[in-house]
DNA sequence: GTAGGGTTAG
């Protein structure tokens, strides 16, 4: 009698033990408890540490659970079955899930829910879900909100957008499409078939939101493109009190870097260090993106090196392309040679950024040196996107026919993007015979880019080709193609201030015309002469300058001297590729104000300093 | 007992 009641005290005391540790412990379960684990014979101690087991993916645990079920014979139960199955997914032993599963005479919900959710966390098994979901339709197991959640955001991509609609309109007719999980899973899946518009929608409509529907949103509209939407929900998250988490974070820091907002950039440097985010490899990897889009390529390098205890191959990746952005030529490849030296091997995602960074420097030597390495040590398989790096770099080294030859004999067909390319390099070049033919690809594949036609025409203009000048000028003028307005940006006390080309908005913009003047007055006496080569207008020289003169970032740089102390850089962003007139213009602006001048065009950054730029007139 | 979110690429 004294001995089974100090085993009903050992149960028990087993029980408690093993309960608090399923509610708070983080930490595999300890061995002694493990090895003692045959010592458990009652079935809510086991369930207790199955759990446990699958909080903690101890599999060690989880096996001697196992062993303990069919010791005792609990086999058929159908909730401890379920929850091997749980504790096996957790434990990444999938195998031995679906063991268990297809051993169960009875199946429950909760079992085909437990082993679909199993399958889709590897990119093998999510057909096998799909399966196994339509299996259940056919045997008549009712689905609920877990399984479709599971099926819909990690199996849903594999096929179209229909597929996904499908599931939408099944999960409206189960009545649980206003379940939080089923919502955030259903926004997710449209933002990232780019349905954008039906994932806000799904969003707006749902009536119970909680940080992961926030943080989903967030990332589907920065992935977009919408950058101030993402910002804006961000905000909006803040005032509803939902504290920002990691993943709100680095969709925010994306959203700045994308938009070149430098300022709430470094609020949100503030934050990730405030939440204890500063070593979260996505927030430390968005940081370095960010600092690197906004020209502050030092600031970027510091967050690199802060992550240190956390690098991760994301972490090189995004300060090479840093560099290479910046035309850092030998920065980048020394960090590619540093980070094998860590045991980090290069990925196609390096290999764009430093043959990127080869192709802003002209290095073509260098560059087909990368690309061979790619294809020959690190085995990868180059891709479009490698070869147009290739491609641009020939082409702006001067090796127009070796770019040409590449586009011919690459196992891919070529994109808009290689064909502009080329073109761009034949005007620095003057090959007019390649310059055409690049120039028929891209008007039969981008029939309304008036981009394209000016180009060329610049090209016969360059070689006075004025018969073909005029042509180029008729067709655009008869198909009304127009080609982007010149846009530049610059941030001041926390506000974008934007300035079209010839901007008349703006609350200050006589001021600003007025100083624009007098500042060409004291270059002019720096030689500056007016660089009119470029400007295809069909009007007078004079009216030509007074365009130039009046360029988006010539407007912008004007207004950055007026109103940012001079011990500060003056950073611009602009929506198209500099003109040689402005670049002249901002070199020998930053010798004779002594200051720092960065633009970020479509392109890479031009760092101005002392009459010089960083590009060295390559771009 | 079972479910949903993030970073780097011309």
């Amino acid at each position: 009698m004294k001995t089974l009641r100090r085993c009903e005290r050992f149960c028990d005391c087993y029980r408690i033990h093993i309960r608090k540790l399923s509610v708070i412990s983080d930490n595999k379960p300890e061995p002694s408890l493990v090895e003692n684990v045959v010592h458990v014979e009652r079935v809510s101690n086991l369930h207790y540490l199955l759990q446990l087991c699958a909080k903690t993916r101890s599999s060690v645990g989880g096996r001697a659970c196992h062993a303990q079920v069919i010791r005792v014979g609990w086999e058929m139960d159908v909730l401890t079955s379920n929850m091997l199955i749980n504790m096996y997914s957790k434990c990444s032993l999938v195998d031995s899930a679906r063991k268990k599963f297809n051993e169960m005479p009875v199946k429950s919900l909760v079992s085909w829910n437990t082993i679909i959710g199993a399958l889709t966390h590897n990119a093998e098994g999510q057909e096998e879900a799909l399966t196994l979901f339509i299996q259940m339709q056919r045997e008549g197991t009712p689905f609920n909100e877990f399984t479709i959640s599971s099926i819909l955001c990690k199996c849903a991509f594999k096929y179209a957008i229909l597929e996904c609609m499908q599931l939408h309109a099944f999960s409206i007719k189960a009545a649980i499409d206003s379940n939080c999980f089923v919502g955030t899973a259903l926004l997710h899946v449209y933002a990232k078939f780019s349905s954008i518009k039906y994932a806000s929608q799904i969003f707006d409509s749902m009536p119970e939101k909680n940080v992961v529907t926030w943080s989903s949103m967030m990332a589907g509209y920065v992935q977009n493109g919408f950058h101030e939407e993402t910002l804006l929900l961000f905000h909006n998250a803040q005032f509803m009190g939902f504290e920002q988490d990691a993943f709100m974070i680095s969709s925010a820091v994306s959203a700045c870097a994308g938009l070149a907002t430098l300022v709430e950039g470094k609020q949100l440097h503030a934050i990730s260090h405030k939440s204890g985010f500063g070593s979260n490899i996505y927030v430390s990897s968005s940081l370095i993106d960010m600092y690197a889009k906004c020209g502050c390529i030092r600031e970027a390098y510091l967050v690199f090196q802060g992550a240190m205890e956390v690098w991760s191959i994301v972490l090189w990746n995004a300060m090479i392309s840093g560099f290479a952005r910046h035309a850092y030529a030998p920065e980048a490849m020394i960090l590619f040679e540093k980070m094998q030296q860590r045991g980090f091997f290069p990925d196609d995602v390096t290999y764009v950024s430093i043959l990127n960074a080869c192709s802003h420097m002209g290095l073509h030597e260098e560059g087909q040196k990368y690309f061979d390495l790619m294809v020959r040590q690190h085995k990868l398989s180059p891709s479009v996107l490698h070869f147009s790096c290739m491609v641009d770099i020939f082409g702006r080294a001067g090796l127009v026919h070796k770019a040409y030859e590449l586009i011919e004999r690459m196992p891919f067909n070529a994109t808009s993007s290689m064909w502009g390319s080329l073109l761009a390099s034949c005007r620095v070049y003057g090959n007019i015979e390649l310059a055409e033919i690049a120039a028929k690809h891209l008007f039969e594949m981008e029939p309304n880019n008036a981009g394209n036609h000016i180009l060329l025409a610049n090209i016969y203009a360059a070689n006075e080709k004025w018969d073909e000048v005029a042509r180029a000028r008729k067709l655009l003028r008869e198909n009304d193609l127009k080609k982007e307005r010149g846009t530049s940006w610059i941030e001041i006390k926390n506000k974008v201030h934007s300035f079209t080309v010839g901007e008349r908005n703006h609350p200050q913009i006589d001021e600003i015309y007025a100083k624009l003047d007098d500042l060409v007055v004291e270059l002019k006496k720096l030689n500056y002469k007016v660089d009119t080569s470029n400007d295809l207008h069909d009007v007078e020289e004079s009216r030509k300058q007074m365009l130039l003169r009046h360029h988006s970032e010539k407007l912008a740089i004007t207004f950055g001297l007026m109103c940012l102390p001079s011990c500060i850089p003056i950073r611009i962003i602009k929506n198209l590729r500099i003109c040689g007139d402005c670049h002249i213009f901002m070199k020998l602006m930053s010798k004779f104000t002594s200051r720092e001048i960065i633009v970020r065009d479509t392109n890479r950054f031009h760092h101005f300093k002392d009459g010089f730029c960083s590009c060295r007139d390559f771009w």
